[in-house]
DNA sequence: TAGCGTCGGTGACGCTCCATAACGAACGTG
DNA sequence: CACGTTCGTTATGGAGCGTCACCGACGCTA
């Protein structure tokens, strides 16, 4: 069961729609933040009255969570895709996951922003950050001991959300400082343990 | 005019209640976070209607904005004091920094959060992230070279951020992760350049 | 192909919230 | 004691979330 590779019109009408609405989420986000995302104004948007959405999603909680699982799939998969094109450098993943956050700020804030107090992420999600982390450990050049390597990806994670959560922040803006070349420097710090 | 110094009972008890308003607003902002926060919830805890907190705030803003300023007013005067106790090393200040993130991780991350995309800080506010970092600048052990200083200021002031932004979001707790060791580690990493 | 059940969309409603306006009461200064 | 400033209230408008009852259209199946 579970017909994947066949799908009825709705299904396929569902589908559509359901990523139409993802899409203008999306849009919302990344002008406004996700704090002001607004079912309304997606529903406007779209052409059609609010509680439509209600069909495909059961709540603004509901879309969020899922949006925050494809910016968790979107990350891992640009960093699987880093990590298998062969010259997959530790320091080469940082600028990865730097272009991936730069690309739409508060995509990576979604994930790697201010979390709600009551908040626990659902296990398929945790699960996407596990990956993440698996493929840093297994970076090269890769290292005899696990643990070592363990080490290296978890100070090589916090250095780079470290920079990159500072700078998307804006907070180095107002400094006078150059955020890429401090990204740079802390790649560099990894270089030589 | 502007008798600062002689405050008359309105002025007393103005200030007293933008005190009780302040107090209620982060005690909601630590259990439900700064985006729940309620003017409506805030007055009905303080026994009045909704509408009478404006002649305090101009609105949610500026309450928020205030709240804000308190928060990097307090982060700046406990470094301050921190590094004024004599032994100020740098590895303490960054303990002093993890202290009083887990006093209150929501005030934290209404500093170091996630950026409203509209939103820019009044210049007051980045005097004192300035005069943060000044704090760090001048930090033990003394550099001879200014840039060296800056610079190691820099790389400690991301590394931090780093490493408590990850914890404060509970990044570590789904992976048997010990923060405070993680914490140590890193600012170990700073004593030796 | 005809009919029927499922699915999708709508307007109406209740609730909460922000913010403004108009009004009345309390306060303390002169 | 009188008057103006300050404070707090109710009323109002507008927006958003989420639920409900209703209806139309689609598509599966007999």
């Amino acid at each position: 069961m579970a017909d994947a590779a066949t799908s009825s019109p709705r299904e396929r009408y569902r589908a559509r729609m359901r990523t139409d609405i993802k899409e203008q989420a999306w849009e919302q986000i990344a002008t406004a933040g996700a704090s002001a995302l607004s079912l309304n104004a997606i529903a406007k948007r779209l052409g059609m009255s609010g509680p439509a959405l209600y069909r495909y999603y059961a709540g603004r909680d509901d879309l969020i969570t899922e949006l925050i699982g494809d910016a968790y799939r979107s990350l891992a998969d640009t960093m699987a895709e880093a990590a298998a094109s062969g010259e997959a450098d530790l320091a080469e993943l940082g600028r990865t996951t730097r272009r991936w956050a730069l690309a739409d700020p508060q995509r990576y804030f979604l994930i790697y922003g201010t979390p709600v107090p009551g908040y626990h992420s659902p296990a398929d999600i945790t699960e996407i950050a596990n990956e993440i982390y698996a493929i840093l450990v297994a970076a090269r050049p890769t290292l005899p001991d696990t643990a070592a390597a363990q080490g290296r990806a978890l100070t090589f994670w916090t250095r780079v959300h470290g920079a990159l959560s500072l700078e998307l922040a804006g907070h180095f803006a107002g400094m006078g400082l150059d955020p890429a070349a401090l990204f740079e420097a802390e790649l560099d710090s990894l270089r030589a343990p």
